[in-house]
DNA sequence: TTGTTTGCTTACAGGCGTTAGCTTACGTCT
DNA sequence: AGACGTAAGCTAACGCCTGTAAGCAAACAA
């Protein structure tokens, strides 16, 4: 049972200048295999590099050690993420009611789509090795920033629309809002069915955004 | 607490109709491996072993396989969880207001005392071997349950008293309101610092509380 | 004494991350 | 056209740790 149960076909090499293509696909398998309903432990350099069709060394051109890969992930899913959350946000138009929900509904999607990336993203899991410069602690708190000035901006919107009663900090009830959603998303993520009315979502967003009634 | 589990000493064996207690002492070890900063991955049979004192082989004679020991974990600290609400709950008196502040902040302060634990409840990564009958969904969903009526009952109590405002479905809104709490204390057990106000904890529960100003 | 509980020792097979050194094919330069 | 430097990836191997099986030794109760 040496070979190739999956899809591993004869790779073929790349040429000469485009090595760093095999970067992207060491990602991609990485996250094909948390697709595939594995949780974090199924992510291995040598399942990765199975995974990819490759020899397990071969990692080590594009990743310092495991954990790189771990990290390489996680900071491309949450790209990911910021991207679909500005986008939903231009698709909305101007009303700031809409704007909040296709900003929130887009979080909650992506989540539901792709609930393992999003352990591994939120779960804390994935240890980063101090030494790999290319992402750090202040990337992602900076990512996070970022989502959450998004939704603070639709906060103001709606207050400044009036469907919202005002606050003296928007970006601290952005931060609980957030907080609500990553809870929803997280539980969701973690156990095959939620318990509760299928409307939480929406009473979650109603009740944290102070949206009048 | 069970004590005496930090070094690896000679140990005295048990007496003869207390085999029992190295079950709970092998939990003891889990937990005191968790929480010396640990992640999951720290908790192998073997390392459990060894911060028990014991050979690894000795386990088996008290769990079926690696996964039945976090999953015993898992069972005490809901217990544990469990127990502290209700305790919260019956040292508040009869004022709703302090009654809801005291069980939520019991929640948060648990699991911000002991941050692995919580992830490991929670966090979905003891995947349960279903042949443990022990333990199953049923009982955890169950624990959830009552936590969750728990909140209702709080939530209840507090319309009653004129303090929020009433709802059709106070068991839904203690799902939001739990969920809420959960995304708090999830991300301040994986993150080191939160970013955010200090008194997102008080926003979050009254907004999802609906408690009126 | 004898049976049974309690726990240990030894051992195996397999997966892991990682290092060292080799092969092959590409692009270039004469 | 042919040689060559180098990028791209492979094979082999190391040491370590894991979960688990099989059988043994000692202490206690009857």
């Amino acid at each position: 049972m040496v070979t190739a149960v999956t899809t591993t076909e004869p790779r073929k090499r790349n040429r000469r200048g485009e090595g760093g293509k095999l970067r992207e696909e060491i990602i991609a398998a990485a996250v094909a295999l948390l697709d595939e309903g594995g949780d974090e432990r199924a992510v291995t350099l040598r399942s990765v590099a199975r995974k990819a069709g490759i020899a397990a060394p071969s990692i080590y051109a594009h990743f310092a050690d495991q954990p790189s890969i771990m990290l390489a992930v996680v900071q491309q899913e949450m790209d990911r993420l910021a991207t679909a959350l500005r986008e939903a946000d231009q698709n909305a138009g101007t009303d700031a009611r809409t704007r909040l929900f296709a900003v929130c509904n887009a979080y909650l999607d992506l989540a539901r789509e792709h609930p393992q990336r999003y352990r591994i993203m939120f779960g804390g899991l994935w240890t980063p090795s101090v030494d790999d410069t290319s992402i750090s602690d202040a990337d992602l708190e900076s990512l996070g920033a970022e989502a959450l000035t998004l939704l603070a901006d639709v906060l103001e919107a709606c207050v400044a629309q009036g469907i919202a009663h005002g606050s003296d900090d928007p970006y601290g009830d952005a931060v609980a809002l957030w907080l609500g959603l990553h809870g929803l998303a997280h539980q969701r993520a973690v156990v095959r069915k939620m318990p509760g009315p299928a409307d939480v979502a929406e009473r979650l967003i109603t009740a944290l955004a102070h949206l009048k009634p």
